[in-house]
RNA sequence: AGAGUCGUCUGGGUCAUCGCGUUAUCCCUAUUAAUAGGAAUACCGAGGAAAGUCCGGACUCCGCAGAGCAAAGUGAUGGCUAACAGCCACCCGGGGCGACCCGCGGGAAAGUGCCACAGAAAAUGACCGCCUCGGCUUGCCGAGGUAAGGGUGAAACGGCGGUGUAAGAGACCACCGCGCCGGUGGUGACAUCGGCGGCAAGGCAAACCCCACUUGGAGCAAGACCAAAAAGAUGGCGCUUGAGAGCUGCUCGCUCGAGUCAUCAGGUAGGUUGCUUGAUCGCGCGAGUAAUUGCGCGACUAGAUGGAUGAUGACCCAUUCGCGCAAGCGAUGGACAGGAUCCGGCUUAUAGGGCGACUCUUCUU
């Protein structure tokens, strides 16, 4: 699991970096990420589960996973990050799409990172 | 043994590793000196419905001289409770051989309204039929009587039998039903017995309405405290005679430069608190048919806030499937469902399992 400071707390952080963010995406998926030096400096993510997914015990379930794979891979992201993973589809396992993914993203980051 | 009725409990277990949240202890860092951040260790960490948010309260704020209207809710009787639309007991009606179950149970002789389709008529009614009278073309027409019969309908103007009649009819009579009066039993709803009365009384009140009783409003996003920024008020200093800022350990010096500093109230963003020991639960004894309650002893560890429970492994138990005569082996791996101020209820969802009480039938002794 996550711990509290590498989580997404506030409503504006939420919507700054899902509209402003890049984004990278899979069938089950959604991954949007802010880089940014005003940010905070330890890497911070949030999850967005609709109603659609299930009842309540089915998406903290979900949420439940997702930071649990989440929590091996925060690290690789780069310091002033912000990421929001927005789930569309109800999978038996996010494992393999969400590692892909975070993967992909952190390649971008370093990429433009390296640009400037 | 079989068939049933009712109540109640449980809601996979044990252990290990990593991770998350609260609290406590200790250590480190920072300063505003009692807070913040970090690390370690220990303890604890979702439910019987946490759900729906349908009732009732506690708690908080606002309002409030008193009375009435409106609106909403409740509705047999007696009791329990902080309170209730809840619970217990009992009454009444209905169902079952029975254990037992079902019933939003005041008023339809205060008034208004509605009663689909069918049917003549849904409450000032005559379609068929029956009877009487009149007419003639002699089996039809007209006038009238009749709610006993037919047919329609969820429901047809008290039921049934007799007297009676042209035919009929509470027109009259007995019993039942209904209403009133009285006796007895019961706290009471009511039951039962006796007498009298007339047949006046279709259903719907979850249609309006009438009667009795209850209710001030909003809700933990309540409320309380702390309090950035921007804007405001007051005061000090200052506008080339330089306030203040940057460079610096300090002074000088250099650069920028028209506003700047302090206080105040308000209370936004944000934070803290409210926040979990209570109409609490278990056991024993006593009161009560029971709901419930008195006393004594013991127990109590979720308090998150984009919201903490996840991942992995071992064993056991349960389910299902396959192999097997069996023992067993292998695979599978759990119903409904996740706290958000707290309690008492109700309703709804729920795989499987345990326990208790009782009824009926059959057999044996």
């Amino acid at each position: 699991m996550l711990s509290a400071k590498n989580r997404l707390r506030t409503s504006s952080d939420f919507s700054r970096t899902t509209k402003t963010g890049h984004r990278a995406s899979s069938q089950q998926l959604v991954l949007y990420f802010l880089h940014h030096a005003d940010l905070p400096v330890e890497p911070q993510l949030g999850l967005i589960i609709s109603k659609s997914i299930g009842n309540s015990v089915t998406r903290h379930s979900v949420a439940r996973q997702l930071r649990h794979i989440a929590r091996q891979h925060i690290s690789t992201f780069p310091p002033h990050t912000q990421v929001v993973v927005r789930v569309l589809k109800k999978s038996e396992s996010y494992t393999e799409d969400l590692t892909g993914l975070m993967a992909k993203a952190v390649k971008r980051l370093t990429e433009t990172g390296a640009n400037k």
